[in-house]
DNA sequence: CGGATGCATGTTTACGTATTCACGGCGAAG
DNA sequence: CTTCGCCGTGAATACGTAAACATGCATCCG
């Protein structure tokens, strides 16, 4: 391995000054940055990453944890964070945590291997994650978060978009409405189902306790619980799904019955995912500004790192109606 | 922070002692074992992981590179690269290369980032990467390989792959038979087009060049080019595409024209991703063993790492066709 | 003309861990 | 009873970098 004490040799001069002229700031005189620049190119050096974290205390890595990236969503996601982290010269460190297992990340982060945490999926308030933020240690939760608690937190607003929802089917005339529910665990189930159900009840349209569904986030789950809803003797005219994976099921379950969408049912996803606008479902969904949540998070997750007394922060997005042929205004049946 | 020596003086003993117990191996009395473990426990004692790294020369981290997160069959791919590396107690740094940005992992191997690299989108042999096959730096291709390279090496036998469709689809009966190609930099693109290509030309069908679209493995260039073919006077009967994505980008083109599949043209996919099997797709397709080989790359890759003078390796996965929808044996047009 | 100021650079140290070397005590073998 | 060896532990060191501190030389001002 090539060191800093090997350059300086070559360049005939100290350790520090390599380290100097790395950090580019210090005063160091023309001829010997160039003379020392060269003997860098010349030496095939390279900082070592490990002593470098160890003295400047920073791992030049974040980590973000992901719930289940097979969902569309994640890889969305993760792409704006992965960009906007390359242009903060960040690199990456990803978790695809399988339940409550945010365990190594907050390992992690104790240990130093990260500098900050990104939560995309935390659910409740597990015994780790509130001692690290008792510690004051610098974690933002993105797109779903939680009451009741200071920490930095980026979500969209999603009991407007379970209002937009549920006005949008109830003004088209929609009288049996089901809706596919999400992980109980999740706030931004929680959040969509609140608005969905606090509009229909004012609009005279309270969901009907048959035509609720649980569901899990996942395409298997939800395109057996529309084939239970559409097996039943009076089907909904419309559903409602907490997420657009889940939405994706449902037509799928529909397609699997003969049921043609939408002329027999409508359905609503929530996310916008680049497949909702695909032709084969043409998914009406609610948009959440994934792109621009991912790159507010990180910016604010690299504030914190820089400063950690900053106060907790929170950003919330508008969610936006997106209308496609699963809605498609035909009169509904 | 909590070090090494705090716990040392906590518990009565040398910080060398502490380290020993860290490490398990070392022989420590049962009765100073305890004490010093339970001394971490009361002092919340986490191991640095710089100071670790820089004394060990071991980051504890590989890195993934892949082309794009969002197309779906890598997402898959890290799954299972995830868990076996979850298994194997290293944290996971991913890169988002598009491109030939690579560059970023190769500096995080020589800074000691990483202790190993799995590329999943090589493309050409750059400057970087031989530099680093050169100084033997622990690298594992996964899915696409390169030829002429040493170089450990985890594929799927693509050639064989576009054998099994172009024989498929010459055996249904199918003449006018189109390709949506994927790009040329692809190690798997090119193997999947010589196996279609060769077994078309032994048995008498050889592609039409005006049937022939180029591609980028994306869904909107594969929707755009399977529209151009089906607006030819004569167009295709059957379509095979360079993968799933493409697949799926060209199933939607026919939607978007009102052609109907399987019934005016046949679509088959590579990779079954699992979005193939969803009832709005039914996509025939030719699969190959994703996560398998992803845990073989990961282990091959742990194996480099500890000895970096093992001789390169190969490692070819079979292919095998999957029929669904949109070849339903239904006489083609 | 002398002392002070500032700049470029060298010397030294600290970061936290793993490991080598050193040491004391105890048991076994002669 | 002595000696040798082993076992448990402590002391010391190295890993590579960044930065605080030190030094020497030139310049400037009184």
């Amino acid at each position: 391995m090539v060191t800093s004490q090997d350059v300086a040799r070559l360049a005939g001069v100290s350790q520090a000054t390599v380290s100097r002229v790395l950090q580019g700031s210090a005063r160091v005189s023309p001829e010997t940055r160039e003379r020392v620049l060269s003997a860098m190119k010349q030496a095939g050096y390279h900082p070592n990453a490990a002593a470098r974290a160890m003295r400047t205390r920073r791992a030049g890595t974040i980590g973000v944890v992901v719930a289940d990236i097979t969902n569309p969503f994640y890889p969305q996601l993760l792409e704006a964070v992965s960009d906007e982290l390359g242009r903060a010269g960040q690199r990456m460190t990803l978790w695809n945590a399988t339940g409550p297992s945010e365990a190594g990340a907050l390992e992690a982060i104790r240990e130093g291997a990260v500098d900050g945490l990104l939560f995309t999926t935390v659910t409740e308030m597990s015994k780790p994650l509130e001692e690290a933020l008792q510690r004051n240690e610098p974690v933002v939760l993105l797109h779903r978060g939680l009451d009741h608690i200071g920490c930095d937190q980026v979500t969209a607003d999603n009991v407007a978009g379970g209002r937009l929802a549920a006005r949008y089917l109830v003004r088209a005339g929609h009288e049996r409405i089901g809706f596919l529910r999400g992980p109980q665990s999740a706030s931004t189930a929680l959040h969509r189902e609140r608005g969905f159900r606090e509009t229909l009840d004012e609009l005279g349209h309270s969901l009907a306790p048959e035509l609720v569904r649980p569901g899990d986030f996942s395409h298997d789950t939800a395109r057996a619980a529309m084939r239970e809803l559409l097996d039943r003797p009076q089907p909904p005219s419309a559903v409602f799904c907490a997420n657009d994976l889940t939405a994706l099921g449902a037509v799928d379950g529909a397609i699997s019955l003969g049921v043609r969408v939408p002329e027999d049912v409508w359905v609503v996803g929530y996310d916008d995912i680049a497949m909702a606008a695909w032709e084969a479902y043409g998914l009406t969904t609610v948009r959440q500004p994934i792109t621009d949540m991912a790159r507010m998070a990180v910016r604010m997750l690299i504030e914190r790192i820089e400063d950690r007394t900053l106060p907790a922060r929170r950003r919330e997005f508008p969610a936006e109606l997106v209308i496609r042929r699963s809605t498609a205004h035909t009169p509904a049946s």
